[in-house]
DNA sequence: CGTCTTGTTGACTATGGTCAAGGCTCGTGG
DNA sequence: CCACGAGCCTTGACCATAGTCAACAAGACG
């Protein structure tokens, strides 16, 4: 599994997968599309065609306000799924926007796979709850911290993490934007944390160098939505 | 269906129910529990027993820190669900605390409810995008206007708005934890608002004079998950 | 090369937090 | 019937975290 893509590994860390899926996965992966950066996948309150899976790059739900705020709801990373909804003739409730070039395909559709999306909807809630508590009750320093704990964790089922290390293609202006700061504060805090010695950020990739103990440091635990651990695929 | 209970209403206002549905719902609610303020329905990281249907009375989501912050993420108002998850073994990812004397039922199960907790999830996702917009981008003022519209929208869908007023059975304090914010400044806030003559909290009763125009001040508009407007049901 | 985007820094400001005290209401028990 | 206490609301003085504004630097890219 180690060679497998990226999306791929994430749904299959989700749950066990048949011959059937893994083939409608493959299918489905083959039919990827490109899409590029700061294009809208879906758009707040527009019908929604069917459910996609990315399948390689960044994207975001936001939502922008009339007078130019603009709030990250949360990123959306390689096998996360978008527009996957249960209600007939379902509108989006937020935009979905592309952070950089993109690959996206529909998502497949067998029986099998209800399991996946249920856990993978079910650890979206988990993620926007945790979005919650950073901007209701956490600290500019938390946010941070909890922020990139969470991209480590998500990125880490997708294979995407690599000696502590991930790629980020956010600005300081984007972090600005979904950790209810200014990118000027985000620049002050970004630099703390890498003078206390606990990550650092350049050019585009992020080094955490004791994700354990970033963690304790502010109480986080792994995210889990189900008894039998969902964990990352083994090497 | 004016004089039906708050829980039936808001179900059916989510989606065509069929006669079997009615019945079940009948049954379901028949054998509500009542359960006393300051308990816990579910408890953050253990398992999920079954979905359970919040009849009567208020509960909330919350997170607690270590450090004993607390932050409510969202309010469970009649005719929501409780633990309704659809991955197998589900585990609580928040605890679900009473805030009043509650009576729950468990959630009845026919094939037409189906779509009626889709739209019922749908509408809970929504109004979490909203939770994260207040948190993140909003002044102290505008999230209470946004929450006490949220409030009004939801509480109207179970027939529980009456002249503009609705019951609030919070606290300053649970106020606070939600929005973000300190009891002390939730207090000045709301006199402000008072003073402008927007809004009036007494007694454990909101008054919104005029909730449109509150709404386009903050540029709010009401949530839709759907293309077949899920409705109040008509008086 | 210019131009655009992003990151960096400094000086100053403001929104909301903290701490502390006192008041009101309501339920309970003497 | 009244005294007491708990919980909640209100107010004031002071403080801190993060925002604003502005200028400049460093790359990236045509």
């Amino acid at each position: 599994m180690t060679g497998a893509p990226p999306a791929l590994r994430r749904l299959a860390s989700l749950a066990p997968l048949d011959t059937w899926s893994f083939e409608a996965i493959d299918a489905a992966l083959a039919k990827s599309q490109k899409i590029r950066r700061r294009r809208d996948i879906l758009g707040e309150g527009k019908p929604i065609a069917g459910a996609q899976l990315l399948v390689r790059g960044w994207a975001a739900r936001v939502k922008i306000f009339a007078d130019g705020r603009r709030q990250f709801l949360s990123f959306l990373l390689p096998g996360d799924l978008v527009g996957y909804c249960r209600q007939p003739a379902p509108l989006a409730v937020s935009t979905v926007t592309t952070l950089t070039e993109v690959e996206i395909c529909p998502a497949p559709d067998t029986a099998a796979l209800d399991t996946v999306y249920a856990m993978s909807a079910a650890l979206e809630e988990a993620y926007l709850l945790e979005q919650i508590v950073r901007l209701g009750r956490m600290s500019a320093m938390e946010r941070i911290y909890s922020l990139f704990l969470e991209l480590h964790e998500r990125l880490s089922r997708a294979g995407l993490v690599t000696q502590t290390g991930f790629d980020m293609p956010l600005t300081q202006e984007i972090l600005g934007d979904a950790l209810g700061l200014t990118a000027v504060h985000i620049n002050r805090m970004l630099q703390d944390a890498r003078r206390a010695g606990l990550l650092e950020v350049t050019g585009g990739r992020v080094q955490l160098y004791d994700p354990l103990a970033l963690a304790g440091q502010i109480g986080r635990e792994p995210v889990r939505v189900a008894d039998v651990l969902p964990t990352a695929s083994p090497d």
